[in-house]
DNA sequence: AATTGGACGTAATGTCATAACGTTAGCTTG
DNA sequence: CAAGCTAACGTTATGACATTACGTCCAATT
């Protein structure tokens, strides 16, 4: 019901853009390199990205404004991911560390917070653009 | 060196407003709020808060585009904070995990990764809200 | 006095995201 | 089938966040 639904033609535009990239994009660079295809205003790619943040199709990168397909699509709605973004070439790698997932969650419910979105992200430089 | 300098004019006055708020701030809500000292253009919020970023005494929430006075300004330059950021209310809380920054680091030796900026942030409704 | 560097002031612009409106397409139901 | 409903769509305008570019001021150094 939340996912495994059928994409809009919109969604598997957006959605095939990301994927091509294989790295983070902008709403407006999506928008740009969907102009062929008919797509005229940001709003047509806010509308398809919120429908696949919500299926878990797609991540939000929030320290840089951008979104990038999982990595994963395919065990879906795996828990919060993390992400090490690399500042130089724009690669990011998405993991998922059970022990952090599980301090926040320690820490939330020790002070009674609830959560509902969780973001982990680092910004460097990634092991390529380092030279190995 | 890094922080302990005197703030200039205009740092001062970012700062106090952040710390008068005791919560996020976006910079132009912080531009409003300082048109009656003389303030006028964006950048000369932005210009200050990149100094109060450096030295640790600010720090940035990614996921919402806003600005809040450290918790802990006197031990200065702590290692990387996680937040809890109500919804609701626009609390915050700031904390810091040792065996999240452990794992986040034990990841990024093991990928080559040279992590330069951390994002930990969790969204959320606090005890406040729901009504503890 | 001349030089240098940091902070400043201002205007313009760039980038990211949503509000508001009406329309279209597919499904449900009597 | 026709009426009614809902989700997605298309378009325009606007709002929110951030930086570029350029010139000035002022204090510290030489
Ligand atoms: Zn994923
Ligand atoms: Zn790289
Ligand atoms: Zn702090
Ligand atoms: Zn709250």
């Amino acid at each position: 019901m939340t996912s495994h639904q059928k994409l809009t033609r919109n969604q598997a535009l957006v959605l095939g853009s990301l994927e091509k990239a294989g790295q983070p994009l902008s709403a407006y660079t999506i928008l740009d390199q969907l102009r062929d295809d008919g797509l005229r205003a940001p709003l047509q790619v806010y509308r398809a990205l919120d429908k696949l943040l919500e299926s878990g199709l797609v991540h939000r990168l929030e320290s840089i404004n951008a979104f990038v397909a999982c990595s994963h699509p395919h065990s879906h709605s795996h828990g919060s991911a993390a992400f090490a973004i690399c500042e130089r070439c724009g690669r990011v790698d998405e993991f998922s560390d059970a022990v952090v997932q599980k301090r926040l969650a320690s820490w939330s419910s020790e002070h009674g917070f609830k959560p509902s979105r969780t973001t982990v992200e680092i910004r460097g430089e990634c092991a390529a653009c380092l030279g190995n």
